[in-house]
DNA sequence: CACCAGATCCTCT
DNA sequence: GAGGATCTGGTGG
């Protein structure tokens, strides 16, 4: 098992974002392994995004997101705990938003959490993946490079006929024409 | 201390 | 496609 290493994060986000389709969400949890291939990403940049969280500067809840890269940068919305990786390095306030995974091992776990849903559903959006996959405060700042860690992303290779789609962002206002958000074309994971 | 703006989700029409 | 549920930090009086 080969874990994604902090140079892989140490890049632009865009790249980043892209590179991270297909890769593996790993997230022990209770002793219960959960797993799921990432199948959508947002990207938001360090300078010059209105929508990113660190363009109004550093905050107390946005702490995280100008760690070095590799590390979690997790943050609430409504009631809903939402998942970003910390991409370049440490005061460049730029990250990676996983927005949904196709869940692969620990599928039972999930359901318990989420509640209700099919497989397809259980993580096919930002607040539903943070639900199936007990992100919680607790993993704000974490380093994601370790296998030691209860979070982390799995190296593997994407499959060769994939192909990833683009458009804007999501649920975001201002600056919602740059198409900073990724998807593998036509898995039934993605949120809609 | 009050108000409000969100990187959402779910349940209706 | 629209609207309500519901939570927390940031801002200003």
């Amino acid at each position: 098992m080969n874990i994604l290493p902090k140079k892989f994060y140490a890049r632009d986000p865009i790249v980043v974002a892209q590179d991270l389709l297909g890769k593996i969400l790993v997230r022990t949890y209770k002793g219960t392994l959960l797993r799921g291939r990432i199948v959508e990403t947002e990207a938001y940049l360090a300078e010059g995004d209105e929508a990113a969280h660190g363009f109004k500067g550093k905050k107390n809840r946005n702490q995280s997101l100008y760690l070095d890269a590799g590390h979690a940068y997790v943050h609430t919305m409504r009631q809903y705990a939402l998942l970003d990786l910390v991409t370049e390095g440490a005061d460049t306030p730029s990250s990676v938003l996983i927005r949904a995974v196709e869940p692969l091992q620990g599928i039972e776990r999930m359901q318990e959490l989420r509640g209700v849903g099919s497989r397809d559903e259980l993580a096919n959006g930002p607040g539903k993946l943070g639900i199936a996959f007990a992100i919680t405060k607790e993993l704000d700042g974490i380093d994601v490079t370790r296998t030691t860690s209860p979070l982390f992303v799995e190296d593997t290779p994407r499959k060769e006929d994939a192909t990833i789609s683009t458009s804007g962002r999501v649920g975001v206002p201002r600056a919602k024409d740059a198409p900073l958000r990724f998807w593998i074309t036509g898995n039934a994971c993605v949120s809609r």
